[in-house]
DNA sequence: TGACATTTGTCCTAATTAGGATTATATTAC
DNA sequence: GTAATATAATCCTAATTAGGACAAATGTCA
């Protein structure tokens, strides 16, 4: 994180104000989410499984920015409680397809839009829809100072995340 | 955290992109810290304790905004570095003083200014001081939005950050 | 002063976190 | 076609994370 005493400094004076909103925003959702029965991290999995056939270990990292070794006991976890199912997938013997299984697919419907609805109001409050607008650019020019866009081939691995 | 599908909605497309450059930033600081030798947790109270004569759990967890279960075993790995130390405080035998060795000073005058030119460039190739400005203005008042300041009495507890 | 509530720090638990090692499979280069 | 390399997912580890329970100390109020 990082912290107080880089008030003065014109550019990390910026760095507490990162955290500070960041982590109050994810303190507030995640208490939501554990509300409906599962962790935030198990909710970006089924939204994102949510409306596709499946996906792959290292999709499911690159789209959730769970990282590998994360996502693996997150998924041991959703599936023992039946909300995802791992399949072989065809072509590839190492890889294996995540789905929702149909419990999944109903929680998913049911969780994405309460939780939509449940934070919508917080940033409809703090921000105008022009203001988004430009945090937006701001923060995509933040993270791509930090995370450089690989401009070569387009990796499909791990190494999108890190690694 | 959140993620893809929020795309459309006007104000809820901002979840990505926050999440996405505080997770950009916390890995790379994270990783760059280790290298020193401490974690992104242990280095935001050492920076917190230097320049100071000690503090107390509370106000350290308001200050790094660490959680008080985490707290207790982040100041125990530095208190076995000989990092810190745990001292009574006169006056309520409830709290302690945490404060930094020789040892934790030292490592605090190396540390702050190395991991804050470490910084500084990712910001300032990102932004201008203007746009950090303005940044700023807008992470606070979603940070606001979230965590409403307690207007009433001055709580000096745990309840700053969350029970 | 006594009852009652609050605060302080620790302990405990389930889960996440990230990185490195590992095994199995694919892909690439020669 | 085989050797070298890269990728997929899992396993392992140390550490963090947050919340609830807890005991001790302090504060409040009648």
């Amino acid at each position: 994180m990082m912290l107080t005493d880089f008030k003065r400094d014109p550019y990390l004076r910026l760095l507490r104000p990162l955290v500070e909103a960041y982590l109050a925003f994810y303190r507030v959702s995640s208490r939501q989410i554990e509300f409906m029965g599962v962790t935030a991290s198990q909710f970006d999995v089924i939204v994102e499984l949510g409306d596709v056939d499946g996906m792959t270990c290292a999709e499911l990292s690159k789209e959730t920015l769970i990282t590998k070794g994360t996502l693996t006991g997150v998924l041991d976890r959703l599936e023992s409680k039946g909300i995802v199912q791992r399949q072989g997938v065809g072509g590839d013997r190492r890889a294996i397809l995540v789905c929702l299984t149909n419990e999944g697919q109903q929680l998913y419907k049911h969780v994405f839009p309460t939780h939509a609805d449940f934070l919508r109001p917080y940033f409809k409050n703090a921000l105008s829809q022009e203001e988004v607008r430009i945090m937006t650019k701001y923060l995509l020019r933040l993270r791509d100072s930090f995370e450089p866009v690989a401009s070569g081939k387009e990796k499909t691995s791990w190494n999108n995340i890190r690694d």
